[in-house]
DNA sequence: CTGAAAGCGCTTACAG
DNA sequence: CTGAAAGCGCTTACAG
């Protein structure tokens, strides 16, 4: 079937069978220069006079030769590479990947790409799967890893790979015993509660864990707790059940605090998926927003610009987020430990608190 | 300051800055064997015997070995990644990237992931940094580009590498000789506009636009009109006014319409950012979705799940995109080029249709 | 089934 | 300022 194809030629071409490629030798001949001076020329080494420079320059564009990077990386060690591994939830559809590490992703791509270096992304889950040997495979010279919390496993095992010296940066960690950034939770929650009080809401409710793994939950529950206090008002907290979707968490916390007897005038959602759980809620109940109640997540989805009426969040900056992990791993790569850890918040004022 | 620092020692240690790496030779000395024996069974090539194999893979495991991947590539001359470029618009937030391409993204970095390839992913926009050159650098074995059809400087680019007989396939891309995946928009379309009649609705107009860049809106609009006429019904077109923001376009679209005299009980609007705008405008006119009119979009954006109705739409199955960008890069690499072309697409039935 | 050796295409001391 | 040479760490014919 064209395998057994024996015309002659077919075996003293088996060498050919591998594209021809231009190599630095071919550049130097054309060039009429030494290869290591094509080298040096093509990497801007200042040594190289102005006109060698040139005529090297022109016999590559000639040929349309490019350094095999490989070759380049064997050579020196360095990758010029960052990996970035998004962990997701073991069998989960990629579509319900929270759409804020697909941004993180992006913007962590970005930053990578103004410091000159790519990256190499993967998305992972389960053991077989789990892969993150990059320094010691020289594919890359450190890691960042993102997603979701619930992954204890893949979590695991990256932190161990973080306790035998590599260089790794996370974003989503249940632990804080790995090079962490996150929001500023406590910085955010005062911006939300602040932002109710100024509007006049004052028994302002918080629909949070305590108990959760996802941190920033109890992150942000805590200041919700200070920023009350501090403003002589009293923290009420509806928890949320656990192992549900993030909607329903919100529907149903919201039914428990209608029923509940407790009065209200506004509640602080620590997350925008449990709000916009908790708008329908008020909308099945007849709830008028933000007339009768303010509401105000955390998040800045994008969905809560599209309900009705649009919803009042607090919006971790991902593109300086995707910022700092770089830097942060770049620090480390360069042995000068950065100690940034929180990425900026801002408030987003929408519909849901604007009375 | 530290570089002037002339301690004993220093001048020779200097080949020791670059830290000690365990290499197959260590292997091979601590597993009693020679460096290409380590290769082979590493390798998992079949014809090294049980018992070496074994030997070598915990003589590995001790050391904590594992290959350089450069040093491999160089060999080989095979990289086993793939690259992924994402098109932006030059100079736009990427905030602001369409959610679609970052889930698509993800399903590309799985679905190669699944065939054993790793993802090397860029974004890109301006000339300073458009760099596809992956197959001469042999930093990848192809190239998948997608993004923005807006983006023509970026697209010529790609376009120019494609006609040198790189590896690429492409999704956005405004012309058709490259090598390019797109949603099945006829399919798509005859499920909006079938479920529209299926519900009872009889004059459906469609916004959409006969000279865009987007060539899934023309496809849209051509399927609507034939879909129309198969059914006996008269098509309406609704063009959208150039260079607005996409909801701005169905705000402006749907408040013509609504000035325009023209009966209507139904919309179909090339897309869910439109569709959005859409909406709102129905809302400022007092007009009841789905009682008055029906609505559909196209897309299946996750916002059009939260506002209110919640939006009908026809979604790309983005999954099945990814894998068939990624099978078709694949086979085209392997020399035997596959025809699809088509990504499949569901009907989403949500509230605006649901009279 | 295993080993000795060549060579992938670069970068970078080392000399001049 | 330029060249000759070594060597990065593998894979894979070639021999045995």
């Amino acid at each position: 079937m064209g395998s057994n194809d024996t015309k002659s030629g077919e075996s003293q071409v088996a060498r050919t069978i591998r594209p021809y490629r231009v190599t630095s030798f071919d550049v130097a001949a054309e060039a009429g220069v030494s290869q290591s001076t094509v080298s040096r020329a093509l990497a801007g080494d200042p040594v190289v006079s102005e006109a060698t420079r040139l005529r090297v320059a022109e016999a590559a564009r000639r040929l349309n030769y490019h350094v095999d990077e490989n070759a380049a990386r064997l050579r020196t060690g360095k990758t010029g590479t960052l990996a970035v591994v998004l962990i997701c939830r073991p069998g989960e559809n990629r579509k319900d990947v929270n759409p804020f590490y697909f941004s993180l992703l992006g913007s962590i791509c970005a930053a990578a790409s103004n410091r000159g270096h790519e990256t190499l992304v993967s998305f992972q889950d389960t053991t077989e799967n789990l892969s993150g040997m990059y320094q010691e495979q020289r594919k890359a010279d450190g890691v960042i890893v993102i997603g979701t919390t619930e992954n204890r496993e893949a979590w695991a095992y990256f932190q161990e790979i973080a306790g035998s010296g590599a260089n790794i940066v996370c974003w989503g960690a249940p632990w804080d015993d790995l090079p962490w950034v996150r929001s500023d939770n406590a910085e955010g929650t005062r911006l939300a509660v602040r932002h109710l009080i100024d509007k006049g809401y004052r028994q302002i409710a918080c629909i949070a864990s305590e108990t959760s793994p996802q941190r920033q939950f109890k992150e942000r529950y805590e200041a919700y707790v200070t920023c009350m206090e501090d403003a002589g008002l009293q923290p009420h907290l509806v928890p949320i059940e656990k192992g549900l979707p993030r909607d329903e968490q919100g529907r149903r916390a919201m039914a428990a605090l209608a029923q509940s007897g407790q009065a209200f005038d506004a509640v602080f959602a620590v997350c925008d998926e449990i709000a916009l759980g908790v708008l329908e809620e008020m909308h099945a109940r007849a709830i008028r927003v933000p007339q009768d109640v303010g509401l105000i997540g955390f998040d800045g989805l994008r969905a809560g610009a599209h309900v009705t009426p649009s919803l009042s969040s607090v919006e971790p900056d991902f593109q300086a987020a995707g910022s700092i992990l770089v830097e942060k791993l770049l620090a480390m790569i360069g042995g000068k430990p950065d100690e940034t850890r929180r990425a900026p918040v801002r408030l987003i004022e929408r519909g849901s608190t604007q009375r």
